[in-house]
This record gives C-alpha cells, sequence and structure tokens, in this order.
DNA sequence: CTGAAAGCGCTAACAC
DNA sequence: GTGTTAGCGCTTTCAG
C-alpha cells in the first residue's frame, strides 16, 4: 500500500495525506483523523527508502564500536542501546553499526558521512585528545558523546555523570567512617571518566590530609580478572588499604573475590565501594559480592543521549548535560559504618 | 556530484555510466575504463538513497541481539561483526543493529521487515525451539543462523562448527591420558551448540565404557563467575574430577583460578581444555591461564555468515556449513601427556 | 486548507 | 554498445 493508493481510498491528494500523517499543522483535525483511520485500516507503512530520497535525511544515526575496547564498551553499549532504541524506533530511525579494529576507527567515520548512511552519530567514552572530535567537526557530521571530553572544549555535546563528585563523595564517605588508607581500582585514564574519578578521590583525600599513595592508585581495563589481580597485590602487603575504591562492577566482583582469597571479610576488615553502571545483566552474573554502590542507569542515558542527538539534527540547540549519580547505601560496606 | 552530472562531464549518459560503474557486462571495455577514471577523479559517489528506492533493496542487514543472553553473545557478537563487516562494507551494505529486551524480539524482527528495513538477518546461537525461525520463514526474510539448529530443519541456512566431535575429541584426548574422572563445564543448554557439546562427551565417555555422573555435567552462563563457582563446586568434593573441559575462555578462566585456590596445580593435579572462540580482545584480558584448546574463530565465521546470507539474497541457493574446530595443544594441559 | 506538478538520484525496460 | 524514457514512493514548492 503506497501512498498513493491510500490517497486514492480516501479520495484525496497524496500531498494532503502525507501531510495528515507528517503531523503538519494546516491539515483540518477532521480531515486527519479521516487520514489516520484510513492508514490505520489498510495497515499503511511509509516506504523509508522513498521518504529518505525525497528529504535527504538517512533517518539512521551511526554508532562506531573500535573492538580494541570492547571488552569494556560492550556490556554497556548494549544497556546504553537499549535506552537509545526507544527514542530512535519512536522516530523512525534506524541504528547503524560499525565495529572497526584499531586502526578502522576514522575510515569508517569517513565512509559514514561518504555514503550519507547516517544523520549523526554517537561517540562513547571520549578519549584524552580524542581525534574524533576533530574529525566529525571536519565531516560535519553531528554528534553526542556519552562521557564528556577530557579537554575543555566549547560547542561540543555531551552527556556524562558527575564522575568527580561521585568519587570524592564516596571517598569522603569512607573518611568519615575512620578510614585513611584508601585505594582506588580504576578504568584506563586514557578515558575521559577515569580521569575525573582520580581527580575527585585525590580531591578528597587532599581536603583531610591524607598523603596520596600513587601505587594505591591502579589504572587498567575493567575487567573481573584485573580487578582480583589488583586487588590481590594491594592487599598482600602489611601495610594494605583498609578500603578500595573500585570503578565498575566487574572489578568489584574481582576485587571482592581477591580479599575473600586473602581471609578478609568484607564490611569488617575492608571496605569495599563501586561505581555501578546498573548494567540489568548483572542479575544473572552469578552471587556477587553487594558493596556500597553510586548508581547510574547506563539506559537511560542512552535514552537522553538520543534525544539530544536528534534535537540536534533537528537543528535546536543542545546543551551538555551532567547528571548525578545516586549513592546507594548497600551490604557490607564496613567496617565503621 | 550526482550521476548525471559526471555523464554530463564524460559526455555520456547516465545510463551508460550506472552501467560502467556497476559491473554491467554490455560495457565496452574502454568506455568503462574512461567512466571510472572519471569516477575516481571527480570522486564521485553514488547516492544510497536514490539506488535504495531504484532498486527496492534495503542494502542493508539486521542484526537483533536480545539482551538477555548479551553477556554470552555480546563478546562473540563484535569479533562476529568484525568479520561480517568486511563483506558488508565491500559490497555497499550497512549493519542495522536492534537490541532488545526479552520480549522485543519478535517486534523487532516484525518491524524490520514491515519497514523493508534490510534484506536479510543473522540469527545468533539459534536456541531448541527457536520461535525466530517460524517467524523470518512467515515474514518471507531471508536469513542465515550463526550456529545449528536443535531440531532437524530442511531448508534452514547456517554455520556452525562441529560441536559434537570437537567435545568428543577433547574427551577421547583425556581419555586417551589416562582420566576417567571428566567433568563437563557447559553452557545453557537451551542454546544449541552446548546440547552438541554434551553429547559429544557424552558419546566420548560412552565408547569408554564411563559412567555419566549428571553432577560432573554442568549447564550455565558462561561467565568467570559461573566457571569459578562450578569448578569449586566440582573440586571440593572427595571424590572430585581429573579432568575439566570447558565451553568457553571466560568459564576456563575462572575455574583455572578456583583449581588453583583449591591447591592444584594445573596440568598435574588436574586437567582443564577448553573451547576457545578466539577472541582477540583477550589478549588484553590479563594472564589467564593457558590450556589445550578447541580454537575457532569467530570472526571468520562472521565473514563465511555475510557471504551466505548475501548469496542467498542474491537469490542463489546456499547450503549450511559445517567447520571443524582445529584441536590446538597449549600449555599445561597434563597431567599424563 | 487542499491539490497539481516537479523533483530527490538512481535503475531498468525498451529502443536504436 | 549506448541512449531515451519512465518510473521507484515520497516530499515540497507553488497555486488556488
Amino acid at each position: 500500500m503506497t501512498l498513493k493508493e491510500l490517497a486514492q481510498k480516501i479520495g484525496l491528494s497524496p500531498t494532503t495525506v502525507s501531510r495528515a500523517l507528517n503531523g503538519y499543522p494546516e491539515v483540518n483535525a477532521e480531515t486527519r483523523a479521516r487520514v489516520e483511520e484510513a492508514a490505520a485500516k489498510y495497515g499503511y507503512q511509509p516506504n523509508n527508502m522513498a521518504r529518505r530520497l525525497a528529504t535527504g535525511r538517512a533517518m539512521a544515526i551511526g554508532h562506531v564500536i573500535p573492538l580494541t575496547e570492547h571488552q569494556m564498551i560492550n556490556p554497556v553499549f548494549a544497556e546504553f542501546m537499549l535506552g537509545a532504541s526507544e527514542i530512535y524506533s519512536e522516530q523512525g530511525y534506524d541504528t547503524i553499526l560499525r565495529t572497526v579494529d584499531v586502526n578502522g576507527e576514522e575510515d569508517a567515520y569517513r565512509e559514514l558521512a561518504r555514503r550519507r548512511a547516517v544523520d549523526g552519530v554517537i561517540v562513547h567514552a571520549p578519549r584524552r585528545d580524542d581525534p574524533r572530535i576533530a574529525l566529525l567537526r571536519e565531516l560535519n557530521m553531528p554528534f553526542v558523546m556519552h562521557g564528556r571530553p577530557v579537554e575543555a572544549d566549547e560547542g561540543s555535546v555531551w552527556l556524562d555523570i558527575n564522575n568527580h563528585r561521585s568519587f570524592a563523595e564516596a571517598t569522603r564517605h569512607l573518611i568519615g567512617l575512620g578510614h585513611s588508607k584508601i585505594a582506588l581500582i580504576n578504568g584506563l585514564e586514557r578515558i575521559s571518566f577515569a580521569v575525573r574519578r582520580r581527580a575527585g578521590v585525590e580531591e578528597a583525600l587532599g581536603e583531610a590530609g591524607i598523603d596520596i599513595r600513587p601505587d594505591w592508585i591502579i589504572s587498567q581495563e575493567m575487567t573481573e580478572t584485573n580487578g582480583y589481580a589488583a586487588a590481590e597485590r594491594l592487599l598482600s602487603s602489611g601495610d594494605r588499604p583498609t578500603a578500595i575504591l573500585t570503578s565498575n562492577i566487574m572489578t568489584a566482583i574481582g576485587a571482592g573475590r581477591a580479599a575473600r582469597d586473602a581471609g578478609l571479610t568484607l564490611g569488617q576488615d575492608l571496605s569495599l565501594i563501586t561505581h555501578d553502571d546498573d548494567l540489568s545483566f548483572l542479575s544473572n552474573a552469578g552471587d556477587p559480592p553487594r558493596f556500597t554502590a553510586m548508581r547510574s542507569s547506563i539506559s537511560e542515558a542512552g535514552h537522553k543521549c538520543a534525544e539530544m542527538l536528534l534535537n540536534l539534527i533537528a537543528g535546536e540547540s543542545v546543551s551538555p548535560v551532567v547528571w548525578n549519580s545516586v549513592f546507594v547505601q548497600g551490604r557490607s560496606t564496613g567496617p565503621l559504618e
């Protein structure tokens, strides 16, 4: 069923039907109702290819995922898409995915632009001196970043949680409980959030007059294996931290197990606080230890980023957004609370 | 630069230019050369939207990823896409991704079909009584499965490794080394590969007259945490297995650590063999224990599946493909080898 | 408020 | 071999 056929059925011109269905204001309310009813009745679906050609818009959003980081990005990415998809499909947009290896990133963006395959892209996990920013500007491609660029930057649009504040607060919380030997198992510091988290921790330690021990600040990919290894190292010394902050739940699970293997009881011999991206799949992840967590919902972030990007594409002006993580009291935070 | 403009530049009709660029045989070789040269010179890029409308083909392949399984599917999926993308972009196809939650799967496929957004889809990890098969047939949507359907099924197209044989061989290998107390930490048995792997192990045990111990065959999502827990249980009893087969490397890493924590030395007190999907990111995963592995390359599988699907879409007849995993001798297989 | 007409940029019959 | 002529199904001026 094409627009033309539908128009014939109800004795209107294709033009009017198109306008009615696309919410143009000049259409008579009654006419619109009639059109909508008929469209529903005949199950009319506009042909996207035709619409794309006529409007010049691709009606698609691109996501370029470098495989190097997919261990970290992937769980987050899937959850992000869940939220973003809601907006996309609501508005009839498709998601175009390009998985690339280390060196394929620039090419992928260039090709998307050249082929006019997408109207805009989402950039995940901005990095230090991120080359994607300049590239996308050069390509004149609208983009929204999930995460905040490290470098001060006028005019870019992003959504981020308040990493600095969250980690400062968590550290203050620990200090308030009486801790002074506090370690951080952070993500890779070439990604912006990790830089900010570290700064937050250091700020809180500084305020309290606690010396920063460089060997207690660990930066690595956030996997369970790495978390285990890092915590094992931290805890093996006689002079060990009494509290550990971790940057995500996988790391925390690893660290928690290392603590147990070292004969320590969480919430008693060791405090563990983790940032938790609230990934839904974790309900399946066995029975990980639970900690006081700073939660932020990735799928909501996806939802919001998608909204921001579509607004940007529509020509509206969009400002960066900072969300605060919610501080949640869980089990086994102790020892002094 | 449009086709028409390009045609004018070289004094040919748009038709001829189109034919030359699209490899139609009737074009004069010299003409074609001239066209190609001009296209390169002016950087002509065909407008995909127009081509799509004219041909009626979406020039896109769909991948619907249910989030429930993404813990398992995701690492595999990213690697798969790396291989598939090569074929897709070579042929000018886009990848359309839909991430859905538990109940959104059917809707997603229906919508892709209704909006003619894709020319075909790849179905990942076929399940027992997989509803997607009937659905896609109903929708008349070409599809290729990565993995083999559990139920015998005429006419469906898939690529699978020889799960049954691989696991049977690995088991025979262990038996040949003198083992008789062999456990399997398998994936979820509602996914087809796990059913076949179990059957392979049981066949080899049966041949050797070894009784199957149901409590030594464990079926669960393949995560490091689960692998640890399962191995811990298996090894805690006095009557413990001397060899463990695991279904993927994450599980193996977990199991390996459980063994170590139980005071066992791999390749001496315990043999560990794992299937390894050859995920490239694992080079970053710390320093996991290495085992005798049955390797299969997921990115090659993606490459091949994409090829099969595009052929299918082109109307060629395509048959299912079985690939053999390569059995690789690694470190620490012992104890008797 | 509605309609007629002209494309969007390409492909595909059909002629020559 | 190459060109001419119609579209693909929609949106969008421009009239009325």
